[in-house]
DNA sequence: TTTTAAATACGAAAGATTTCGTATAATCTT
DNA sequence: AAGATTATACGAAATCTTTCGTATTTAAAA
């Protein structure tokens, strides 16, 4: 499946979460966080309508961009061949890591321990 | 945190496994998996010396490389770095996630819980 | 000792990704 | 309508990573 980089995956994010944009509205979320030039995120925008990660709609000056991928999809991807490089495919072993390194809360450790047991009872 | 590129993980992986190694025995054991030449794994370890990621023995003709990362911290910091970029820096989101898409022995699942436990009555 | 084999060093090509300059076209302002 | 503004298109520079060719050195073999 497509792989978004690591740029392409940061606007997907403003995607996903906006809907439909135009390149400016795009850069200028982007530009918050980072110095961005207008045509560079243009360029990728381009680049990701000939890969199939957006569609576009080029009836008016300018073009509305939307996301033609899942933002679950693409996660569950990503997650996949990033498990396989570094914990050699280990689910179990990537979970564990991700516990053992990181603060949660009682409520987010209660939900993952609830998805276990419906896993298990299933 | 030095982050080691696909390639040069893949050659830590070896040095954690095996210990300290000669770049033909690297070279060899990667062979096994994909098309490499001898002098490519050569210079990514020499580039991993110069990045601090290895350590090496120039005694000998033959040099023996070693890995100065621990698999653990690096693991770790790779870990970190995709949970940022890939899920917002939420762990329990990644976690929700590889829970949901793979399959997991009830060993595992029962490993995990145990973590989550001691976590809880911590 | 001469030849052969095997190692390192070095530079640079090849790919992939990111960035931006410049040209051109469309729209808005006055 | 003329000029300023705002789009897109395109190509190519810049950067990062991966790969390998070639030269040189060291050791082993004949």
């Amino acid at each position: 499946m497509i792989h978004p980089t690591d740029s392409e995956l940061e606007i997907l994010k403003v995607l996903w979460k906006e809907g439909e944009c135009s390149v400016r509205k795009v850069n200028n979320i982007l530009s918050q966080n980072k110095d961005i030039g207008y045509t560079t995120t243009l360029k990728l925008m381009q680049i990701m309508h000939e890969k199939g990660l957006v569609d576009r709609d080029t009836s008016q000056r300018s073009h509305i961009y939307i996301a033609l991928v899942k933002e679950s999809d693409t996660k569950e991807n990503l997650l996949s061949s990033f498990m396989k490089t570094t914990f050699e495919g280990s689910a179990s072993q990537l979970i564990m890591q991700a516990l053992g390194n990181n603060k949660m809360s009682e409520a987010e450790l209660k939900e993952i321990k609830d998805l276990i047991d419906k896993i298990e009872n299933k």
